[in-house]
DNA sequence: TGTTAGCAGTCGATGGAAAAGAGTGCTAAC
DNA sequence: GTTAGCACTCTTTTCCATCGACTGCTAACA
């Protein structure tokens, strides 16, 4: 059997109409609202054949139809197809104040949760790729020191090391000039074993301390990797949804969204994911049902983008609702949020 | 009327067992459960003061009784008076590993909503009267500037500035001396208008770049105040407690879990009213009902505690559940929470 | 005078039957 | 190929009777 035109025209109709009511749908209905000028008899006999081809089911005898996840998959793909005229619906209050990436990050979650009436999230931006920029220690107090790291992005990390060695002003800006004029520039990975020992040779009687800041380095390169942050918003927005609502089931899911760990994960999958897939607009993903990072999550669908800040500098933003989600809408704000994005930070914060 | 033995043992036995029940209870079951050898009847009796006196009131003409706020707040007191001779229950799990403040807090507060079963919250600490104690400028790259305070407690902050001026090795060097010599030691309040102009005048041609710099300090240790950060743990253990557990007010209570922001404002109030009362142990507060801070959650009671890990470096902790809250234990709970704070910070962490 | 037994009355909770409602599948006619 | 109509199915809602948990009151008792 064939998927024709007509039946395309059915399945859409019932799958916007499931969208927007989360109710079962009839053939009366489809019948007023398709336009097609069909009786809802007629719309019986086609939804017979989109059952039996795997479009949609029907919970139980005497419901309408609701759409399967071979349903939805269509109407994605569909929709990805259609979206590239789209014209700007989220305006700027998105970015009333920017001085800081986790208050921006903030605001764009918050705004994709209203505006998309799911649950969604932000990680910030991981650094694995990125590059140190500029590096330094310093003297707060006899016993310390104090390792400053500022990589690609102006991100900006710091660690407070035990250090009982003595140190001339004169030897702490030697330091400085060796550590720069060695690791600067350099990714995470390019901090090999062998430069280590390297760096250790020429720092001659400090080796010792040499040895604790690079480790330190190393850790607080590393630290980006697990500590992401995860900035959700509308994690309440499931209660909208009668299928996802019961206590069990809402439980968890908010929990997930409190305690951040599970996010994580998922994040980490999907940024996975998401570098085997070629790199192409924003790497937007569907993941419906139990597929992939959410086989936990039986009864949602999750929609992920990747954002760049800036070379290496990425992080991930995503949606998470009922299966019945409205996919066009979730993609549409998430393309938007995305172009916003690539136009504050675009290729001309290179400095 | 008055309070007599019998009716406190009798009211105690009600909240008691309303706290492990969360339903109604009867006259017959208090007199089963009180220890005291009185019929029904009697009990009956003494409800019915009870109940005049307000300690107690009845949902409905056919339940049993259940506590009125004033009987809470009697529980309470009299617990708070008892509560001295408290043994150690919550272990050493807690401190599995400490190098980080954030995941401690964030293990304190997972412990404390699993522990007591209701949704608890920790305030990062807060430095608004916590003392400079080192800060220096650097130059990142030629266009900007990277400014690192640290604080009491080896609080880190950074931020970076555009600056265009040129600089020498040297005059950073002084600039950091002449910032160091006049701001340490200092705390935020401390840093007035006349300083600042003081500053200035001493800087020479530098004088904008230090205002610059000046600015960037007061606004750092400034949004240490309303960036508090809150972690949170528990939230859905509401559920558990069906007068919490519509939709309505659990959506209400969550989504003010999940946005910071009604929390923050909450731990600012809480910590205002700590500051007035008597510092005594660890200020200690309970609310219940729409008392002080929490008037947009009726149903719920709120215990807090304030904790100082080092001089001026307070924050707050607290559970949120039901009015019918098992006060003895979160309050047992929270004070061993304390102690161990206190034991790994203590006055020791001067240096 | 304080305590108790017993009984009538109230009110929510429970459960099951009946009715209502929504949809389908099938058949026969157009 | 399309449609009207009817029988059938299954869920949802409504209603009602019953049950059970209490209380308040009264009368009796120590």
């Amino acid at each position: 059997m064939e998927l024709d035109n007509r039946k395309i025209i059915i399945l859409k109709t019932i799958i916007k109409n499931y969208l927007a009511t989360g109710e079962p749908v009839g053939s009366r209905t489809i019948s007023k609202e398709s336009g097609l000028s069909l009786s809802s008899a007629t719309i019986r006999n086609e939804m017979s054949d989109l059952e039996e081809m795997g479009y949609i089911l029907q919970p139980h005898t005497s419901a309408g139809r609701i759409p399967s996840d071979k349903g939805y998959r269509f109407y994605v793909d569909s929709i990805l197809k259609e979206s590239d005229n789209r014209v700007e619906e989220v305006t700027d209050i998105m970015f009333k104040r920017v001085d800081r990436l986790e208050s921006l990050l903030k605001q764009m979650v918050r705004l994709l949760a209203v505006d998309t009436n799911y649950a969604a999230l932000v990680s910030g931006p991981v650094l694995s790729e990125n590059k140190i920029r500029y590096l330094q220690i310093s003297r707060p107090s006899e016993s310390k020191l104090l390792l400053i790291l500022v990589c690609e992005g102006n991100i900006v990390k710091n660690m407070i090391l035990d250090c009982q060695e003595p140190f001339t002003e004169q030897e702490i800006l030697q330091l400085n000039l060796l550590l720069n004029n060695s690791l600067a520039g350099l990714s995470f990975k390019a901090i090999t074993p062998q430069l280590i020992a390297e760096l250790l040779v020429q720092a001659g009687s400090h080796r010792n301390t040499v040895s604790v800041v690079l480790n330190a380095v190393v850790e607080l390169m590393e630290t980006g990797e697990d500590s992401r942050d995860i900035y959700t918003s509308g994690a309440t927005n499931i209660f909208k949804y009668p299928e996802l609502s019961d206590v069990d089931k809402a439980s968890k899911l908010i929990s997930a969204f409190e305690e951040k760990d599970v996010l994580k994960q998922l994040v980490e999958e999907v940024s996975r994911n998401e570098e085997q897939s070629d790199p192409g607009e924003h790497g937007v993903q569907v993941y419906i049902g139990g597929e992939g990072p959410i086989q936990n999550m039986q009864d949602c669908s999750l929609v992920t983008a990747n954002y760049e800040l800036a070379e290496g500098l990425r992080g991930v933003i995503g949606v998470i609702g009922p299966k019945r989600m409205d996919y066009e809408k979730v993609l549409h704000s998430m393309q938007t949020m995305m172009d916003q994005l690539d136009r504050m930070f675009g290729r001309k914060n290179e400095e």
